[in-house]
DNA sequence: CATGTGAGTGATACGGGATATCAGATCAGC
DNA sequence: GCTGATCTGATATCCCGTATCACTCACATG
């Protein structure tokens, strides 16, 4: 496995781009949407994203399905955090999420021996696997040296 | 990987045995509530398990709180099924599930090749995962060979 | 048997989170 | 500028699950 580099200076303009050239409208809100969400440094959930937001005057409807359009693109990743939906920006094509519950950190690991016991599984089970999710919680190292005792 | 075996003549009677056994009292409730899921071949959500007990004059609350408790006990699974909430009996100690999304059948999987690599990961990035989830859904053999283009 | 106590129950209200609707705004192409 | 398609946002609504709280019941005890 491999830890990935954190966003460059810019995720919103990545994520900005990659709309325009899968020819998306690229709208003022849809911006607004994709720069709040191109700062966050772990998983947020869409409610407290259009809590946010809301003071600019942006509707519900829209944040959600705006979060929907940039799941659909992959540039977006649902996961859940303590119990709640919640998404993280990624890049990456397929992989998986360690999810820091004290600091909503979220690693993103490429578990390729994990993925092939997958397949290995599912050719042995005769079932044809669709989707499957894997995701970590727990408490990064930064979170348990400032509060060990916690949880 | 092993499949366990399926359910004996009365999953109902185990379940109950082992209510009793912890000291936990079998109301006639939570007896129709465990009768009803022992039937179930497969993945059931909570609110159509209501639907289906409603008429017999059980409220939603205790539906809810049977199954909350059997899944402290050990004796029920949360799962998802097709993005929903869901819930199946599992005897098992921990292990994962394989759902069939056209016919909710729940294949347990003892993924120990899977587990371990779980465990490499976490000491590889310092992280104290407490919990993980690993679920994967997809078509059953059966399924797919009744309708092998569908979806 | 009476009675006390704590667990269990269910009707109801409530809540969060998300989607459906639909009129109006906005955009792209002509 | 026109036209059709897309997008937006206010609102209503829905779904699922939980909190509340008076009531009931099971069981132990005297």
């Amino acid at each position: 496995m491999r830890a990935r580099g954190s966003a460059t200076t810019s995720a919103a303009g990545w994520m900005l781009r990659r709309l325009e050239e899968q020819g998306l409208r690229v709208t003022g809100q849809r911006e607004t949407v994709v720069r709040a969400i191109a700062g966050k440094t772990g998983a947020f959930n869409p409610e407290a994203l259009f809590d946010e937001l809301r003071p600019g005057g942006i509707g519900r409807a829209t944040v959600y399905r705006a979060l929907e359009l940039l799941e659909r693109q992959g540039m977006l990743a649902r996961i859940h955090l303590n119990g709640c939906h919640a998404y993280t920006v990624c890049e990456a094509e397929h992989h998986h999420h360690l999810v820091c519950t004290s600091c909503n950190k979220v690693v993103p690991v490429d578990a390729s021996d994990v993925e092939s016991a997958i397949r290995r599984l599912a050719v042995e089970l005769k079932f044809r696997v669709d989707t499957h999710t894997l995701e970590f919680s727990g408490r990064c190292e930064a979170c348990l040296a400032a509060d060990p005792l916690r949880q």
